[in-house]
DNA sequence: CAGTGGTCTAGACCACTGG
DNA sequence: CAGTGGTCTAGACCACTGC
């Protein structure tokens, strides 16, 4: 990395030696550079909101060419975890954006555009501790038994209950996390979760179901036992690909849809 | 385009005049190439699974240099438009591909990888002309009352009825489609619009809602009324943009789920 | 071996932001 | 105005494919 040779390029292993490249699978420059940010990004280097390195210091930093270091960046903002902003630098992405808001919540207003109605209404309904099942703590990557985080939300759009949310947090983590920081933190959860507890969640995946409405879904959603409910369950992932939240939703969808493009 | 300035660059019309770039919006060569290639691709010019003209091929047409035809094709190829194989060229991407099977089918078997059971099997309930109603109009950017081909199938998975699908499709594009060359064609629907009817599905959005099973669905997917149902209403568009494809699914989803990234 | 895409460099200039 | 990201070039060499 320090010594890139001048004759064109080799492969380079990590500790910066250039080395022929003989049976080691063939690793681009930019890929160990991009490993480089990664690992910055991972120790908290730079904070979410805060901007990074020009691209002319990284490179220099790293005894390659401007282009290099841009091509890792590129690659880390087509991820979502780095935001270019031309004639200011380039920042590390943050939850506590309008743009990023509605990454993660896919339900939206049938025939318009989101957010008309301003942004959701959230009650708190319950946040204790509680120990992880079996299930749980398989998709948190714990083990059975161990201490989580358990919260009930519920969200309103325009004043009528639409969404049921369970949510399930690693305790360590999230150390001193109470029904009160939850309920009158303004703006996103994820980005309380970044600012208070240095987690930041970068991808999601989900599941989901049709399900019928229980006794809970009646008197929390304000919707007959057995009407159809969409059920989706998240499990959002941080820098490290660990699993640091599993979500269950519960979504009435009578005047909003879920909606998802392929591309 | 062909008379590029030696002292740097400046903005350029689509006719390739450089221009001074005063009132109009600044735009970079890279993205002027890039409308050519898709020009060609919307007027058919490389059919999919084809090759396209290599990059120094494209640079000296241009006259421009590889690097920014290199970054109109990298664009191309992240819409998934084309596909870059080293060594050998860059294709136009095709629905008649194992890569492409599951781009645009979400729902996978609940524990294990998909495929496990194999492909789908797909049986054709019907297959009729039709006048479009005032909704489906709508959505394929037609005229209510406009013929439009209607089909109507099921698809099952390890001998189980799991899906059924309504699909309406303008009749001009798609000229002599009959149920016999839906029901007897190997391979994905959209591959068999792409060799037969040049049309290329590249982009479709999905609007997902609970239902109650009604009693067509009792008939076709076993299973009772009322039980809860995954709709899935999908529109697909062509490479210009166009809805070219209606297609309304009903999922079970006791066994399955429809999954989705969030990044 | 030639041809393709993939990586890298050095240097130039443009567009944008903010002091 | 200086500093940042964004575009572009010319040329070099590497990795991969197939003849």
């Amino acid at each position: 990395m320090h010594t890139p040779n001048d004759t064109g390029f080799s492969g380079a292993d990590p500790a910066g030696q250039p080395v022929a490249n003989t049976t080691a699978a063939f690793s681009p420059l930019y890929q160990q550079i991009k490993g480089f940010i990664l690992n910055s990004l991972r120790a908290g280097e730079w904070k979410p909101g805060e901007a990074i390195p020009s691209e002319m210091d990284l490179a220099t930093r790293f005894g390659v060419s401007q282009g290099t270091v841009r091509k890792a960046i590129d690659e880390l903002a087509s991820e979502n975890l780095l935001i270019r902003r031309q004639g200011k630098g380039t920042f590390v992405a943050t939850h506590a954006e309008q743009q990023v808001q509605f990454r993660f919540l896919k339900l939206v207003p049938d025939s318009g555009t989101r957010g008309s109605e301003g942004p959701a209404q959230r009650d708190i309904i319950e946040c204790k501790r509680s120990r992880a099942t079996a299930d749980v703590a398989r998709a948190l990557a714990l083990r059975t038994g161990d201490t989580v985080l358990q919260a009930r939300r519920v969200l309103s759009f325009g004043g009528t209950p639409i969404i049921l949310e369970d949510i399930w947090l690693p305790a360590a983590p999230f150390k001193g996390l109470t029904a009160e920081r939850l309920a009158n933190y303004q703006g996103p959860m994820y980005a309380l979760f970044e600012t208070e507890f240095n987690v930041r969640m970068v991808r999601a995946e989900e599941k989901i179901r049709a399900i019928h409405a229980s006794s809970v879904h009646q008197e929390l959603l304000n919707v007959k036992q057995g009407e159809p409910l969409l059920s989706v369950e998240r499990i959002a992932y941080t820098y490290r690909n660990e699993p640091m939240e599993l979500r269950r939703g519960s979504y009435r969808t009578e005047t909003h849809h879920y909606h998802n493009t392929l591309g």
